[in-house]
Order: structure tokens, then sequence, then C-alpha cells
DNA sequence: TTTTAACACGAAAACGTTTTCGTGACATAT
DNA sequence: ATATGTCACGAAAACGTTTTCGTGTTAAAA
């Protein structure tokens, strides 16, 4: 067992200074080409790789952008990190991931392990719980201390930085009327409570594509879920809220629902109760899932593109570290991501 | 924008060596009361976080730990990512995630990457290309510099290291075992090449099982697809491949997939022939994943345990991180982690 | 021959810590 | 008065780099 030789070693080896080692690895005009020769070619010989932590106290710069994420087991966030990685890696960036768990003090304790030198900026996503507290004094204080924050998807804006979002209001917004086009009357919405950002705007959307169309709003054809409960434990409560939906509306012919899952549960449902999809209801989600890919019938959905958020936010960061700061200059993008409309069997 | 305070500075504001002020906040006896609080309430007030960097520097150990994954949008290795954090994160460490998209060249680029000070240890499975190559150099060598590597459920016997695995051949075992006592007679098998290790292994007990039973093995009864191509964008071919499976085995009553999308495909094919399942075919597929749980109807399956292993990987590395070893000690485990067989409505 | 310039290299500082060891001041014991 | 000991702190090395600056040697120019 070799441990890895540092420049020290091939100092002493070679009888020349560390200095002289350095340049000569680094092609130094200051070095003979003799001593450049004999310097490489040991350095090869024992596979020598410069130490990355020197490097990166030496020029304060790690090279590593930090993640932080509610949830990894999970089709958006993956494909996320997905994104990030590949443009991460393109540019000599590594990824370190820390997961939130949904929760706010997991996110501060995460961000504030790897504020202290660790990486160079953040990618993140906010936590529900962090989201209903409204306390964002990590965030600030982190970006007051000089490095640089990217968020995606749920986002807030009080907070000035950077920012990659999901069109969900318009998104929304054609998913509904695209259902409209199909000609259901009664559509319906599953959602979240507003505290979720994207909830909040995909209801927005579902509302003004109804209002466009001289449809009424009927606040009965409105589920709010709270979504602290986890449905993929709970599955059964879920249904059986969305059972109440259609039992209690029974002309309903559309769902548009913020998510996947929920979806999933509203075609469950209506076909439990002996209507056919898509002849009787036709529904639509929202995600990237792989659910909706495979489901019988294929779900219809909105697709967020979430490699490419993940794309963009890495490129957004790894800009921000690459120029250097004229410090009063306090520029910061948002990127909207536009949605796709995927129609598969769940629509007409 | 206030940059992050070190000692140097304190030490320079309050008028004392640098010494003095680590010291102090240590809270060692050498330093006096006095000058204790002094320091420390100093420290507090400017919100002193000592840098990770120089203590890694320091001490030749950065608490971090790699992982190398072939694939990140995918549910079993989510999972097991969010294993390792959950204990990384507990026991003070964090986790940097490098994808190596079943590549070898990335797979190799991305140790060396990491190899160079970044991490302590590595927890990896190994790309498909790279089992292929049966190319295992650069595993080797990382650990000849005294870096400790745990791979998980793609290893490969040769190497000298510790392991976490799922045991594949019991699990797929016992799924045909169920069959059998279910009544199938005609047990159809969908695997993968056999230079994927778990493929072979599973499809060692599937073999095992029909043995044990008195079955014969009908080599038409197996199909082994080439898993290089990327079934998730090519469904259509995978559909067609199982098609020609029951076509040319009109008497298939029973299904075993190595994976989830195997056995979705198959179920979908099933029904597109006017077969029901499971009155007429009843299947099992290999997996941790959510396509299981939510497909119609509802997939029974072999559970890996995906987030125990990544738990159990990560306390493994920590583990040999944390003690001091006494060189010749070359003792490596592996862990086998039993599957448990998840009935749901595909089986009778 | 003396001055200048180019050349090839080494010493040392810096990044931010921790830790070992040394030392001056003072108090106590001889 | 001298020796011994404790206390409180500082200097310096170390981790592995890169880079600035200084310097001794040799060759070219005056």
């Amino acid at each position: 067992m070799k441990r890895k030789i540092t420049l020290k070693q091939i100092a002493r080896e070679l009888d020349v200074s560390i200095s002289t080692v350095s340049k000569a690895l680094r092609n130094s005009p200051e070095i003979s080409e003799d001593t450049k020769q004999k310097v490489q070619a040991f350095a090869k010989l024992y596979n020598y790789k410069p130490n990355n932590i020197a490097l990166s106290l030496k020029n304060r710069k790690t090279n590593t952008i930090g993640i932080i994420i509610p949830e990894i087991v999970h089709h958006f966030f993956s494909k996320v990190i997905r994104g990030v990685e590949l443009v991460a890696n393109k540019r000599g960036y590594n990824v370190i991931v820390g997961l939130s768990n949904e929760s706010f003090s997991k996110e501060v304790i995460n961000m504030e392990m790897l504020a202290n030198g660790s990486i160079d900026g953040f990618i993140l996503s906010i936590s529900k719980e962090t989201l209903q507290l409204q306390d964002y004094h990590h965030f600030n204080e982190t970006m007051d201390q000089g490095m640089p924050v990217v968020m995606f998807d749920r986002v807030v804006s009080d907070i000035k930085c950077d920012k990659v979002i999901v069109n969900d209001f318009g998104g929304a917004k054609r998913a509904v009327e695209k259902l409209i086009s199909n000609n259901c009357k009664q559509i319906a919405l599953i959602t979240t409570k507003d505290y979720v950002s994207v909830g909040k705007l995909r209801t927005q959307g579902y509302m003004e594509a109804l209002k466009e169309s001289g449809f009424e709003l009927k606040s009965s054809l409105i589920l709010k879920l709270d979504d602290r409960l986890d449905y993929e434990v709970h599955l059964e409560a879920l249904e059986k809220e969305i059972e109440q939906l259609f039992k209690s509306n029974t002309a309903i012919d559309g769902v548009f629902a913020v998510n996947e899952l929920y979806a999933l549960s509203a075609m469950k449902v209506a076909r439990k109760l002996g209507l056919e999809i898509p002849r009787d209801v036709q529904v639509i989600g929202f995600t990237d899932g792989v659910l909706s890919k495979h489901s019988t019938p294929s779900l219809s959905t909105v697709s967020q593109h979430a490699q490419i958020m993940g794309e963009r936010a890495a490129d957004l960061l790894i800009n921000k570290l690459e120029t250097v700061s004229t410090e009063a200059e306090e520029e910061y993008q948002t990127i909207v991501i536009e949605t796709d409309l995927i129609e598969r069997e769940s629509t007409k």
C-alpha cells in the first residue's frame, strides 16, 4: 500500500526544491528542459496528482457545488441532479448532495455544514417545512457571506438570488385548456394547500383557463390536499378523499392534478366507480415522473424538463462563480423553463 | 457582504495570538477563563466556524465519502443514496456523488477526480461497461493508495473489498417457488445477458427453483435481453421481444422477470394477447421501484431493500475509516441483504 | 576586464487550522 | 536569596500546493 506521493517527496527523491518540481510539472519556462523531463517522468511513474484539498485551500476555491433538495427518491429531483452533475462535470466541478428531507432544521444544518468552505455555491429547492415557516434567514446569511445561491422549482420571491423555475401557471393553464377543448364540462382540480408555491401557481393556471373560457369556478370541484401527509405511504387516505370528490360531483368529466400520484389515484378511483378513462373522465397530471408513462392507461401530463432545469441552474451558478463580481452588480436572473403537454391515453 | 471570519482576524482584533484563539475556542485549560470568555463571545458574535478545507488538509481527513453509481434517475440507486446520506450525516460525513452513466471512462475519471484528496473512501456500484470490459484496475489502484472501497449490488468477486449485496439467488428462487406453489406449470424467465452479475444470479435462482421442484428446464422459456439497449427509450423493441416469447410458448402461465420494466412489459404484452393477470398468467418482478406498486394490476415483486443497502454500505465504510488499520489485518466483509417477496395483484 | 543580462533554481509566504514546545511572569517552597 | 513550579500565552511547524522574489552562475556586451 503506497500512499499518494507529494511534491515534497518528489523533490527529495530528485534532490531539487519543491518549487522546482511544481514549476516543472506546470511546464514553467523558468525550468530547464532537462529538469522538466526528469521531474515529469518521475511524476508520471509514481502517478502524481495534485492534492485537491491543498489546492482548494490555496485558491480559496473548491470547484465543488452543493445541491440541497428535499428528497432524492423522486423522479423530478433525481433528474435535476443528473442535469446539475452533467454540466458540473463538464465544467470541472464536483457535486455534493445534501438532503433536507423536507425538514427546516436539516436544511439549515446541511447548509451550514457545507458553507464552511466545502463548496463554492449552492443549488437548492426549498423544503416544505421552510416554506411553511417562512424562515429564510439561512439563505440570506449564506449569500451575505458571498456564497452564491441558485434556487430551482420551489422558490420564494422575497429572496434575491438566481432562480430556475417551471412555468407552472402556463403549464397548468394549457393542460386545462386541453381538457376544455376536448369537451370536458366539469373539470376538477386536485391540488395541494397554497403554501406550496408550485401548487398555488398551478391552481391559478387552472382558474385562469376556466375563466378565459367562460366557465364558472365551482369550489366544490377543487380538492386541496394537505401534503404534509405522505400519501405514498397513506395511499388509501388519499384515495378516500378523491372518492369523496367524485361522489359529490358525479358530473366530473375531466381532472387536472398537480402531481403524478394524485392523477394516478384519480384514475384508479374513477375506474373503481365504474368510469372509463378517457371516455367518461379525462385526466392530466403534472410531472416528469416514470409512472405516467407506464400506467394503464398511460397518463397525459405536463412535462417539467427537470434535467434541463438542473443544467440551467448549474450553468447559472458556475457562470456567477467564474465572473469577477464587480460588487454592486447585483443582477439576478430568473430562468423560466417552459412545459410540454405530453398527450397519452388518459385524454382523448 | 462580509466574508467569513478566520482565526487570524479574531486574533488581530483581540490582540492575542492565533494559537490562543484556537485554544480558547476549544476550551483548552491552558487558557484563562477571562480570555476564553472574551474570545468565545467575539467568535459567537461574528459567527465563526472553522474552515472545513483547512481542517481537512491539517487532519488529512475530509469527512466526506464519495458514491459512484451508474445512474441516478433510478429508484434503486436513489434509495441507496438516501441510505448512505442518512448514516453519513448521522456520523458527521458529507456525501459527494459521481455518475458513471454506465460508462467505463466516466467511472475512471470520476474516481480519479475524487481520489485526489477530496474524499476519504468510496461507495460504488460498477457500471455495465466496466463489467463487460472486466477492467478493474481503477478500483485496485484506488485501494492500493489506502483508500477504502465498499461495493454494492453490482460487484465482482475478483476484487478484494467490502461488499453489500442482495441475495439475488435466494430472492429469485423464492419468487419462482411461489409461482410453482401457485400452480404455474410453464414459468418463463425474462432476464439480462450474463455479464450483469445480478442478472446471472437471478437466473441461477430461477433454475435452481425449477430443478428442486422437478421441472425440466426449457431454454425456449428463457428470454435473455441485451440491456445495453435502453429499453426505457425503446419500449416497443422490448415489447416485441416479449411478444415473441409468448407467441412461441402459448402455455406460459407464469413469468419471473429480473427487473421492473421487464415485468411490466410482460404484463402489458400478456394483456394485449388476451391473457388476464393473474388468472391466466402470474407475474413477479425484481426491484424496489415505484412502478410495481402503482401499476394495474399492481406487481408482485422481490424487494431489495435498497435504502438498507446504502445504510450498511455507509456503516461499513465509516467503520473502516475510523478504526486504526493494523496493516496486515486485511479482513473484508460481504454483507448479504435478504429480500422480501411482496405479494400484490399480479399473483394469486 | 568589468558590467549587464539571461538563465535556472531555491527560499519563503500564503491559504486556515491544530498542536507541540518554549518562555516570561509570578508564586511558592527550600 | 535561590530553586522549583504553575500559569497563560506565543512562536512555529505541519498539512500540500502555487507563486513571488531573490540569488548564484554563466554568457554576452561594453
